[in-house]
RNA sequence: GCCCCGUUCGUCUAGUUGGCCUAGGACGCAAGAUUUUCAUUCUUGAAAUCAGGGGUUCGAAUCCCCUACGGGGUACCA
């Protein structure tokens, strides 16, 4: 009984994609592509007072970026149309109607007031209220109240929810692919709003009717569903979709890397990593959430490190191309519990990948943020510079700080090398070695380094001596790559030109 | 409160049918090496009495029970 496999994500469009959804989003990707099925992207925005403006396209921009591809959805098509719920509003009706029919479901004219007063006398006591099998015949639905009753408040066009009605004394089993059985009561479950009085359906509702028309096969969302699952699996029942009931598998949470909870959207920017995969201002607020992208994480990155953030290939290879996870993702390696996010070992990731791209590469990325700078220079210069500092930065955001020099003379120099370096004798030693420099006709690494080390030995210098105030000299501070590939990168009379500079600002030290 | 899920180094985790685990890897951390500096890189190291307690067994991180702790749910939100 080979079922194709059909998984769907879908995110309701109340702001920016959470990470935690794109890991989602991820897994089921991963497993579609892994079994040849399709992929699919719905939309639930069922609940119409928290839709905001824009989070459509975002969702859709976010997975472009990271080059996830939909099959099937909206803005793609397909054959089980249309792909947003309230797109569909119309038939949701159909099948609540079904349910009451055949006594899965019934009427409840109870108002969100009532209701509220209701659980607030529960608390007073310390106890829980619960629409359910307990408290419904006392409540006002078609259950507690006579035929001719429902029949006037129907015609007064009375207000009205639809609810399903939990059988007593069952137990509920579902088979959850991570987990394993997990049984419920159901008893202790309470008779979920179904069909809304706005005439919206919920999510149980939705969920199902539209997981069973898109021939879903596997139903992989956030642990957060779990509880709710035995409503779900009854829905299956009530309509008689036993036989194509998806599969259900429950994912471990993202939480927050310092402390306990849930990742949320404030921790990124209280701990400083983003949680959306793209920046994202809020449209009335107008607060900028920072995104992986603007923060210069590489796509490819951001999907290793989500990949293995609550699974494992169980080989000890830790990077992984979208493919080679295609290749061995299963669900079976998903852990159990809750992965907290780390900082550093994302960044880690990130180098890895920095490390894999062409210097041409970086230089496209890195030309925007020069031009801000006001450094004006030729592509190939700077793709040289490029190939000088990348392997000590984790983003092209880093490279500023470690190439400002292969672009511009220093502007102050560093006081404690100074302190510490600068002796006596130095800016005469330097003059000497500008008149070296001055002196090589091909200037390259190789030929400055020979000349300079010549100098140093045939004086009986030690290499700290020279070397580090001749790096003050071309840097301003003290870091950088070989001093040498950094003079023949930014040329003989530059480099002389910063030597002279530094003898004359820093001068004698005493 | 009630229901559900979870618990191996600081973090992500390996450990899937109990014995090869004196618990492995990665990030981070420390030390050393390299270097003209800072980083990178390389080497080495510290780091989990497998949440705690009971069982079962010749033998348990691995099976069972209890407790603790953490998380999730408990809406006409998803």
């Amino acid at each position: 009984m080979e079922r194709k496999v059909r998984v769907r994500f879908a995110p309701s469009p109340t702001g920016p994609l959470h990470i935690g959804g794109v890991r989602t989003a991820l897994y089921n990707y991963l497993f579609a592509k892994k079994h040849g099925g399709d992929f699919i992207l719905r939309i639930e925005d069922t609940d119409q007072t928290r839709f905001v403006p824009g989070a459509e396209e975002y969702i859709i921009e976010s997975f472009n970026w990271l080059g996830i591809k939909f099959d099937e959805g909206l803005g793609i098509g397909g054959d089980y149309g249309p792909y947003r719920q309230s797109d569909r509003k119309t038939m949701y009706k159909e099948y609540a109607e079904e349910l009451l029919c055949s006594g899965w479901a019934y009427h409840a004219f109870d108002t969100p007031e009532e209701l509220d007063t209701i659980r607030k006398e529960f608390e007073k006591e310390k106890k829980n209220f619960q629409y359910d099998c307990n408290t419904r015949d006392s409540l006002k639905n078609s259950l507690s109240l006579s035929k001719e009753a429902v029949d006037r408040l129907l015609e007064n066009n009375t207000p009205y929810v639809i609810r399903f009605k939990f059988p007593k004394d069952t137990e509920i089993l579902i088979h959850d692919l991570i987990r394993g059985e997990v049984r419920m009561n159901s008893n202790l479950l309470d008779d979920k709003v179904l069909y809304k009085s706005d005439g919206m359906p919920t999510y149980h509702l939705a969920n199902i009717v539209d997981d069973h028309l898109m021939n879903i096969s596997h139903v992989i969302r956030g642990e957060e569903w779990l509880p709710s699952c035995p409503l779900h699996v009854m829905l299956y029942k009530a309509f008689g979709w036993e036989s194509t009931m998806p599969e259900f598998a429950h994912l471990p949470l993202l939480l927050k890397p310092d402390g306990n909870g849930k990742l949320s959207k404030r921790d990124g920017d209280r701990l400083g990593f983003p949680v959306f995969p793209l920046q994202w201002t809020d449209p009335i607020t107008k607060d900028i959430s920072s995104g992986y992208k603007e923060s210069g994480y590489i796509p490819e990155a951001v999907i290793n490190i989500l990949a293995l953030l609550g699974w494992n290939s169980g080989t000890e290879k830790e990077i992984f191309s979208l493919d080679e996870l295609i290749e061995i993702f299963s669900l079976e390696r998903i852990s159990k519990s809750g992965a907290k996010f780390d900082l550093e070992k994302a960044k880690w990731f990130n180098h890895q990948y920095l490390q894999l791209k062409s210097n041409a590469e970086i230089t496209n990325e890195y030309m925007p943020i020069l031009e801000k700078k006001g450094v004006e220079v030729c592509l190939e210069y700077v793709e040289e510079a490029v190939g000088l500092v990348k392997e000590r930065v984790s983003f092209v955001t880093e490279l500023w700080d470690q190439s400002f020099f292969l672009f511009l003379k220093p502007e102050s120099y560093d006081e404690k090398i100074i302190k510490k370096r600068w002796k006596e004798g130095v800016p005469q030693r330097l003059t000497e070695i500008v008149e070296i420099l001055n002196s090589i006709e091909d200037f390259n690494p190789q030929s400055a380094h020979d000349k300079v080390h010549a100098y140093i030995e045939g004086n009986e210098l030690n290499m700290g001596q020279i070397m580090n105030c001749l790096r003050l000299s071309i840097v301003g501070e003290g870091k950088g790559p070989d001093l040498f590939e950094i003079m023949a990168l930014i040329g003989k009379e530059e480099a002389i030109e910063r030597i002279n500079l530094a003898i004359a600002k820093i001068g004698g030290n005493e």
